[in-house]
Formats: C-alpha cells, sequence, structure tokens
DNA sequence: CACAAGGCATAGTTATGCGAGGTATAAATC
DNA sequence: GATTTATACCTCGCATAACTATGCCTTGTG
C-alpha cells in the first residue's frame, strides 16, 4: 500500500517530461520495476486531485493515431512539491531504517 | 503519515523484547530519532489488531509501583511477520528508489 | 486536594487507494 | 465486416486504517 505516497509517484513520474494519464500508469509500472501497478481508478483522480493543487497541468492534444489524450505536466510548484516530498520520504525511510534496526544497535547517525 | 506500515513499526518495537503499551510508543519515537510520535488512539488499536491476528500475545502484570500494565510480546507468527513486512518494505523502497531516480538512468538490478 | 504523569481503552471522523462500471476510438484478428 | 483487444478517459462508492477526542483509573507531587 502506497497511501500517502501516491502523489510522490504520480510527481516523479512526470518528471521527466510530460505524458498522458495512461502512460504514466505504464511508465510507473516500468520505473518500478513492475512493483507498481497502479490502475486507473487510483492514477486519473490522483492527477485530478494534483491538477486541482496546482501542482499540475494539464491540456487535450491529438496524437498521430487521431486518438484524444489528455496530456500533464508539473509546474512550477509541482517541481516544488516533488522536491519536498523527497525529502520527506528520504526522513521516512531513515526513521523506519532506525526502527528496524537491531535492537541494540544504534541507529545510522545519517551523515547529513 | 505511516498508512499501511505501522503494523510492522510495532512488530519491531517490540522485537527487542516484551513490552507494554505506553513503552512502545516511547520505543517507537525514540528509535525513529523523534519521527514517530504516535498517540495512544493509533497504537492500542494497533496491538489489540496484531494480537487478534496473533502475531502479538499479551498478559496483565503487576509494576513495581504496583501499577497495572498489559505486556505484548510477539509470538512465532509475529516474528514471522515482522520478517515478512521487512522483506516487502525492502522491496517498496527499492520500487519508489526506481521511480524517484533520475529519468534517463537505469533501475538498480539489485542482485537477488 | 489538585494536577501532572503514567497507563489503558474506544467511538467517531477523515482521508484515500482501489474495484467496478461506463464511454469511445483504433488496430488487429477472424 | 464483425468481433476482440488495446488504448484512453472518467466517476461512484466501498473499505481500510490512522488519527482526534475523550474518558477512566492509578500513582506521585506541590
Amino acid at each position: 500500500m502506497l497511501k500517502g505516497h501516491l502523489d510522490m509517484i504520480v510527481l516523479a513520474a512526470l518528471s521527466s517530461g510530460p505524458s498522458h494519464g495512461y502512460a504514466v500508469i505504464q511508465e510507473i509500472q516500468r520505473r518500478s520495476g513492475g512493483a507498481f501497478e497502479l490502475p486507473e481508478g487510483t492514477i486519473y483522480p490522483a492527477l485530478h486531485r494534483l491538477e486541482q493543487a496546482g501542482l499540475l497541468s494539464s491540456h487535450w492534444t491529438t496524437a498521430e493515431s487521431g486518438r484524444q489524450r489528455r496530456v500533464y505536466a508539473l509546474t512550477k510548484r509541482g517541481t516544488r512539491a516533488l522536491a519536498d516530498q523527497r525529502a520527506i520520504w528520504q526522513r521516512f525511510v531513515d526513521a523506519i531504517g532506525g526502527l528496524l534496526g537491531h535492537p541494540g544497535h544504534a541507529p545510522a547517525q545519517s551523515g547529513r
């Protein structure tokens, strides 16, 4: 379960350039090594939420195939939000690491 | 927010030996470097859930102070569950890592 | 005695990922 | 030419689970 981390994941998937919803799903699946196969019912609402929040912008395009696609791109705020999320994620991972570390083992003081 | 990972955290906090609820809260706070300050309304239901699931066992004791405490301990299944959770967590972290990794960067193939 | 600190408990709110269902077009298969 | 598969979008409602708020009891302290 990625509760609470989905936004970061979607933002990350768009960090390499604009893309449309369906492609985001596949990009996430690819980049996660198949670990995350997110259903549409997860991604589309997330994209809408993020656009609503001003972290993404979207516009309709027509692919060469003639298909209609809604392409999303990170906004300035979205890029910043992703950076924040990364930092939070890192702290989160460190904290869990401290908890999982052996009983008597002093938590890695993490140089920074 | 540690949605979905709370159980692992609680199990981890008990991996160094039996303890009672209130102490679990403080242990988690300590081991996480202060990152996780879990309210009682989070921990107690979690402990109950885990006992219900057979991952913890509990019994009442009386401290030297005369106070009643409910002490929880990992069961065999709980220990196994913790190990499983660790593995899942590791895969999860790796997957997120792949997503956060630079765009053109091939995801670490992680030998195993 | 009042109040803080230790200790346990639960009922209700809220957030959110996901399943299920719906629409539509293009390409492939039969 | 008809059916299926893949692409592409959308939304409603459920279930899960963490958190807020609150209450109760005991022990120690000012």
